[in-house]
DNA sequence: TATATTATTGCAAGAACTTGCAATAGGGAG
DNA sequence: CTCCCTATTGCAAGTTCTTGCAATAATATA
C-alpha cells in the first residue's frame, strides 16, 4: 500500500496534481507517528524528493489542510504542526515538560453544537491544542 | 487611572522589575480593543518608549502570558495574537473573511471539567480560538 | 503522441520571530 | 544616597515562515 495508491485518487478527485512534492510530503507525514513541525516535514520529505524547497512545504501543508488530507495544530511554543487527517481528536499539552497526549473528540462534540448555536458560525474546526499541566508535573 | 498605578504593584508583588518597556507593553495592550499582532504592539509601544526593541517585545508578551497579566491566542494564520488577560471567553473566527466574535467561557467552561479528569492534567487553558465560518460567508 | 493550459514550483528577497551574550538599570541592603 | 546583585534589555546574528514572479511540469485535448 503506497503513498500514491491512496492519495493520488483522492488529488484528482478533487481536480488537483499529483506532484512529487505532494507524494513527498504525503509520505513524511504517513511515516511520523506524531505531529511534525514544517521543517521536520521538509528534512523528511527531502530525502524522497531532494529538489524540495521549504516555501513549497509550507504551501502544500496548508493546502493539504484546506482540503481535509491533513491536519494542523498548536504546539506549546505557539507553532503551528501538522498531522494527516484521522479520527477526530484533540491534543492536551504540559506547559511545564511539554508531554502531550491526545483526548477524543467525542468528549467535546456536544461543545461545538452549542458554539455553534450560539455563534451562528458553521463548521467549526473539530481540532483542538490544550494546555495544561501534566501528572508528573503537577507533582514537582 | 494609569497603567503603571494599576500594574507596578501587581509585578512587584511577583518579585518582577517595573521597566518602561513593560509598561509601555501593558499601556499598548490596555489601549487596544482587540487583540494584537506582536508587530502593532511593537509599533504603538514604541510611541510610549522610543527605545524598545522587537525582541523585547517577543519576550515581555510571553512573560506576560506566563504570569497570567495577558492571554494569547490563535489569529487565523496561526500566529498569535495577544490581549490583556479579563473575564474568560474565547474566539470564533470566520475561515473565510477572518471576521470574528466572542463567545462567553461559561459554554465551554465543563468541557474542560471532562477533560481534566479523562486525561489527569490541571489548570487546563481557559482561552481558545475555535475557526469556523461565520454567517454572512455561509451565504455565498 | 504532440500541444496548450494553467496549477504548482523554485528562486530570491523580505518579514516574523528567536537566541546568546555583553551592557544596562531596577530595587534591595548598607 | 551609594553600592551591589542580577533581572532585563539591546544588539547582532540566526532561524522560521511568507510572498511575488518567472519557469516548470501535470493533465486535458486533439
Amino acid at each position: 500500500m503506497t503513498c500514491a495508491s491512496d492519495y493520488a485518487p483522492r488529488l484528482r478527485e478533487l481536480c488537483y496534481r499529483v506532484t512529487p512534492q505532494r507524494m513527498a510530503i504525503l509520505h513524511a507525514l504517513r511515516r511520523s507517528s506524531g505531529r511534525l513541525a514544517p521543517r521536520d516535514v521538509y528534512r523528511v520529505a527531502k530525502e524522497d524528493f531532494p529538489r524540495l524547497t521549504e516555501p513549497t512545504v509550507y504551501r502544500t501543508l496548508d493546502w493539504l489542510v484546506k482540503n481535509g488530507l491533513a491536519r494542523s495544530s498548536s504546539a506549546s511554543n505557539g507553532r503551528l504542526r501538522y498531522e494527516l487527517a484521522g479520527a477526530d481528536h484533540h491534543h492536551v499539552v504540559c506547559r511545564v515538560c511539554g508531554r502531550e497526549i491526545e483526548v477524543n473528540h467525542r468528549t467535546s462534540e456536544s461543545l461545538y453544537n452549542v458554539i455553534e448555536a450560539e455563534s451562528g458560525y458553521a463548521q467549526i474546526d473539530s481540532h483542538m491544542t490544550f494546555f495544561g499541566i501534566c501528572p508528573a508535573c503537577q507533582q514537582l
